[in-house]
DNA sequence: CTATAGATAATCT
DNA sequence: GATTATCTATAGG
């Protein structure tokens, strides 16, 4: 089977699962990242999703096929990266919130401006930053030459807890972490 | 620890 | 036209 119909298959599964899954897997952006920490499960049925309300021209990428980024920016200055999930055109994704930094340190410094190692990619907004990730990006499939994704291997101690930022759907425990990781963006 | 400024696009009234 | 938004940095207690 060619590897990005494995990715696509990987994908293509409930957010939710596929959320739980990323937590151990690698990810990296023209060599530039490390190991996925923290994510967060959003759903179609989910009134903090983007994809709540249906498509719209900001979230078209979300909508796409599963595999692909979705990109966008918050608050007006700072940018997330998500990861379609579940079928296309249903309006699944998962938010990636933290990476333990692995490779191209230096350049992750450079873009961040003499941060802390843990204040790198601890946060969604800081990891886009780190990584160089921009509405450019937006709609690219993960199997893109700039990117590199690495399915986890073994097992990972996983902890789950309340999304952060959003005031609805607060009863689903959708976000997952790497237990006991010091780059989580905040503790469980 | 808490409070708040910061800049912009989508969504709401 | 006003408000909100999957947040971060920094100032103050």
């Amino acid at each position: 089977m060619p590897a990005d119909e494995t990715l696509s298959q990987y994908f293509s599964r409930n957010a939710v699962v596929v959320a739980r899954d990323l937590v151990g897997s690698q990810f990296y952006v023209n060599g530039v990242g490390g190991e996925i920490v923290e994510t967060e499960a959003y759903l179609p049925d989910d009134p903090a999703s983007h994809s709540f309300r249906g498509r719209s021209e900001r979230n078209a990428s979300m909508f796409g096929p599963p595999g692909h980024a979705y990109i966008y920016r918050i608050y007006g200055l700072h940018t997330c990266l998500n990861f379609v999930c579940g079928k296309e055109g249903e309006g699944s994704a998962v938010l990636i919130r933290a990476i333990e930094p692995r490779h191209g340190l230096a350049r992750m410094f450079d873009r961040r401006r003499g941060s802390d190692v843990r204040l790198l990619c601890s946060g969604p907004g800081r990891l886009a930053q780190a990584l160089n990730i921009d509405r450019g990006c937006d709609g690219k499939a993960l199997t893109d030459p700039s990117f590199r994704w690495l399915e986890k291997i073994g097992d990972v101690a996983i902890v789950a807890g309340r999304r952060i930022g959003i005031k609805s759907g607060i009863d689903n425990l959708w976000r997952f972490g790497k237990a006991g990781s010091p780059f989580l963006s905040r503790p469980f």
